[in-house]
DNA sequence: TAGTCTCTCCCCCTTTTTGGGGAGAAGAAA
DNA sequence: TTTCTTCTCCCCAAAAAGGGGGAGAGACTA
């Protein structure tokens, strides 16, 4: 027989608690240890010697201690507990910062009757799970370029630069050499470094380094 | 009766191009409109008038322009093809390339069979596709630099420089040389470099570019 | 105590970048 | 027509970066 999976589930909403026990009951190889209502429900439960769960349902929005103090709680104690984010959220600044705070799971509530059992087992087994409508906000949020800590795009030089300046400049961010782009954009190496300079020059930065972050700040990479 | 959803399939390789086309064929809802053998072929099908499918299929690595090379056409020339990538890659430097490059999905060969006919209704519909293992390395290498320590199985690569090599890292961000480095840290210059190689070293990354990429995409500047 | 990690500095060498200059061809604009 | 921009390539030289390696001091830790 497979040994059962213990999950802990914290929410300030009784009534979804209960609902996701209902649900839970449908699977016999998970079982609920215990749950809570507050933040500070949470970590004192898993503060308590002998109480440990495989897998922690947790809501964010939670009375005294949020969703995020209880992972902020975990990692400073160095706990290795197994987090699964269940949440109206998808934010995606939301779901990124749990991500950061080592969450191993983040479903939505709007689905979350169709993915939390799946979602327990693998977690419980060491992968992590994302219900779709997260998956996309991630993956989109991807697709999209970074944004440096408090800088609005400027007054855009970028139409200053030329087709080869800006095909140059994309090259040199995704760490490309002078050689290999003059390889990619079939140029002699001495163009490519042509190209450097007046980019050096018009957007006034010192190296590579300094294009590359006008390329990111300006989303042109 | 439902529209039809017209294809281009663009691969090197004809016998993988047949194993598309036969397994399409089993869907009455896609019809293939022509294929293409180089990155050339497809960038000249697409710029031949009348020509257009609602989704391209497309190969990396092709002889003459390859699969980057045909969406930086697209591009340049403004023009808003779908595109779904068909790769046996699955390193995470060329799903961002492709990602930032504007593809629609992305799927690797070994279960396209099972992931094409989806892929292409998807997209064809406005939406992202992406097969689970892209999913995956995509969703890990978001989270993965910020799982913390004493956490998960392998170490955060933030976690592991030190506190040195990020006090490099951030001066390099900011477009000093070694020797520039050396002085605001009082260092002697060859101490800088060997931080600068460590740290190309740990991240990655092919050169100072990279590094600054790196701090960017993890706020360490 | 022995081992490991971090910080520090050095050697060697090659490749790349940066900085200065010039210059021809094509095309568009004045 | 002349002028301007853009794209292309070249010369030279100095500075910096990258890629090996080694090594001692101090601190922490198993």
């Amino acid at each position: 027989m497979k040994k059962k999976i213990y999950v802990h589930v914290a929410d300030d909403h009784k009534i979804l608690i209960e609902g996701i026990i209902a649900v839970i009951n449908t699977d016999k190889d998970i079982e609920i240890k215990d749950y809570s209502l507050t933040g500070q429900e949470v970590v004192d439960w898993f503060d308590k010697k002998g109480n440990k769960a495989d897998v922690l349902i947790l809501d964010i929005t939670m009375p005294i201690l949020d969703g995020f103090e209880v992972l902020r709680h975990f990692n400073k104690k160095q706990i290795n507990q197994k987090v699964i984010i269940l949440s109206s959220y998808d934010d995606i600044k939301i779901v990124q910062e749990m991500l950061s705070l080592g969450c191993n799971g983040y479903i939505t509530k709007n689905n979350a009757g169709e993915h939390i059992v799946n979602a327990i087992k693998a977690v419980a087994n060491g992968e992590q799970y994302f219900s779709e409508d997260i998956q996309k906000i991630v993956i989109k949020s991807f697709s999209g370029k970074f944004v440096l800590p408090g800088d609005s795009p400027e007054k855009s030089l970028i139409e200053a630069l030329t087709e080869r300046e800006i095909d140059v400049i994309r090259l040199i961010s995704r760490e490309y050499s002078s050689p290999e782009i003059a390889d990619k954009l079939n140029l002699a190496v001495s163009t490519v470094d042509t190209y450097r300079k007046s980019l050096l020059k018009k957007l006034k930065v010192k190296n590579a380094v300094g294009l590359a972050m006008y390329a990111v700040k300006n989303k042109i990479i």
